[in-house]
DNA sequence: CTTGACCCTGTAGTTCCTACAGGGTGCATA
DNA sequence: TATGCACCCTGTAGGAACTACAGGGTCAAG
């Protein structure tokens, strides 16, 4: 029920050189080694890891995956925090899903009405460029 | 008619350090100066960092931007080309929808499961731990 | 004519990894 | 037993895309 680093790796999904960098700053405890001196994980190292993973993967800041990390160390703690960061984030992806929406629009707008000739027709920095030829942006 | 680089970052929601960051790698052309060696703006520097803005923010790196943009400042291009770097963008802007699109279900997921009270009580933290207690995630 | 907000150049730091270099370990196989 | 080979170790450097000074000029207002 032990673990190399590739072996905890590979159950990740991470690679060995991001768990050791992990370690190094501290969102990772220093594992005990073997005799050999290979570090040598178990079932809590597994559980840790796959959380930060995941949060990394949903787009959480080192930062805030420590916080989120420290939080669930301390189980009497009020949830609201938890819950903004969350929220926060919710509303960034929302955010940039309506960007990504009107900008794949424009390009099979663009990609409609593209049918030969050279770029000065097809105007493609218009077709993506934003509505702010006047005043503020994002 | 003419910003400063302030006004310019004022403008497109970027930082006087990034605009000058973006000159120095090329992807703004360096602008006039005033006689007091001030960078000159004008519209057009607007609508080309506006651009790149928002190309950034919908997570373009730069490289890809730097192809956008080179391809539309030589109008004289075929629009074959054109069209496939359209196409390539828009599978990736599809893709990236996508992602987002899963991610904030499991970001609603999280809050709907918040009902307040302590970390121990919240199922934010649970949901984002592992779903590995015996093997491989991710 | 001085104060404060802005601009200049240049360099160094940040985040989150990723990639060596130069070496040790462990296990199977000839 | 030796010899691969895959894997591990430390340490450092690089890379993407900024961000933050330091040490100094410029300019409009009071």
């Amino acid at each position: 029920m032990a673990f190399t680093i590739g072996e905890l790796g590979k159950a990740t999904g991470t690679k060995v050189e991001t768990i050791r960098y992990y370690e190094r700053i501290g969102l990772l405890a220093k594992p005990e080694r073997t005799s050999g001196n290979y570090r040598s994980y178990g079932k809590a190292e597994l559980g840790r890891l796959s959380f930060i993973r995941r949060a990394r993967d949903l787009g959480f800041p080192l930062d805030q995956v420590r916080a989120l990390l420290s939080l669930s160390d301390d189980r009497t703690r009020d949830c609201a925090t938890v819950d903004a960061l969350a929220r926060d984030h919710l509303a960034e992806v929302e955010r940039k899903i309506v960007d990504l929406t009107a900008l794949r629009s424009e390009l099979s707008a663009l990609l409609d009405s593209c049918e030969g000739g050279t770029v000065g027709d097809c105007r493609i920095i218009e077709a993506l460029a934003p509505p702010a030829t006047s005043g503020e942006t994002l």
